[in-house]
DNA sequence: CTGAAACTGTTATGTTATAACAAATAATAA
DNA sequence: TTATTATTTGTTATAACATAACAGTTTCAG
């Protein structure tokens, strides 16, 4: 399960409904209204719903807000490394946008390297308010 | 419920039993942990927990671990200030220290203030090995 | 003292996530 | 192809995390 970013293999079937449910939203869903949209279409069970979800993220099609236990399509553009993911939530109109930037990616490991630790993976989630709310 | 790290108000009961749950525990617990840790003392259900940790949290005592689910007592050193908290989670042993920084702090508003963002608040938690386990 | 604000206790319920097992499907190699 | 192995699927049941709603109590400033 090691892809690189935007060379997706082939998805199976209520993998490719997830991942649709994700693009089509504009937003995070919660694995339970993903469940909801998809009922119509088969899907019966909270399982299926987070099977697909564990491949899309291991992927790294997909990604999971922990702060708000939802999942987001990735958007993340083409060109950038695969490293570092972050995300701004906005707590005014609840827009989530995706960044990812290597300087600062590096900046972060110097940070816990600093402290002995070696990151593998990170979650980054900032709060805060958008260009458009504030 | 506005308090500077270190300077904190006078607890209530509840508040201090959890308080005392989380000094004690040299790592993260989820709120029912603690919950069972203390019906010895008189607590009887999840909400009693919940509540003290929402103070707790909101007096800067404690820190709530989005991607564990957990509650951890603040350990930052004195002297730091109180801006920016991460966390390093070490996948081997399970040992969970805390990162202030406040290069890394501005580093992060930058980051989201190049894409139209005002962070008021973050969430970033590290994955990998520390020290002892590398 | 008294009224407002904060804290407490309690029951019930909502939300998120996984365990365990059996069956079907797809990928691989002999 | 056919046997073998991996993965995916479907299903039921249950575990783990979190909050709603309401009533009663304590605290404390005015």
């Amino acid at each position: 399960m090691e892809h690189f970013p935007h060379t997706p293999p082939n998805l199976t079937k209520n993998q490719s409904m997830v991942m649709a449910a994700l693009l089509k939203a504009n937003g995070p869903l919660s694995a339970y209204t993903i469940l909801d949209q998809l009922r119509s279409k088969g899907l019966r069970a909270p399982l299926q719903v987070y099977r697909a979800l564990d491949k899309l993220v291991g992927y790294g099609m997909a990604h999971r807000l922990e702060s708000m236990n939802a999942f987001i399509a990735c958007r993340h553009p083409d060109g950038e490394s695969g490293s570092m993911v972050a995300f701004t939530i906005c707590e005014s109109c609840g827009e989530v946008a995706e960044i990812s930037n290597d300087r600062f990616d590096s900046q972060l490991h110097k940070l816990a390297g600093g402290a002995g630790f070696n990151v593998k993976k990170s979650t980054v989630e900032l709060f805060g308010q958008c260009e458009a709310c504030a």
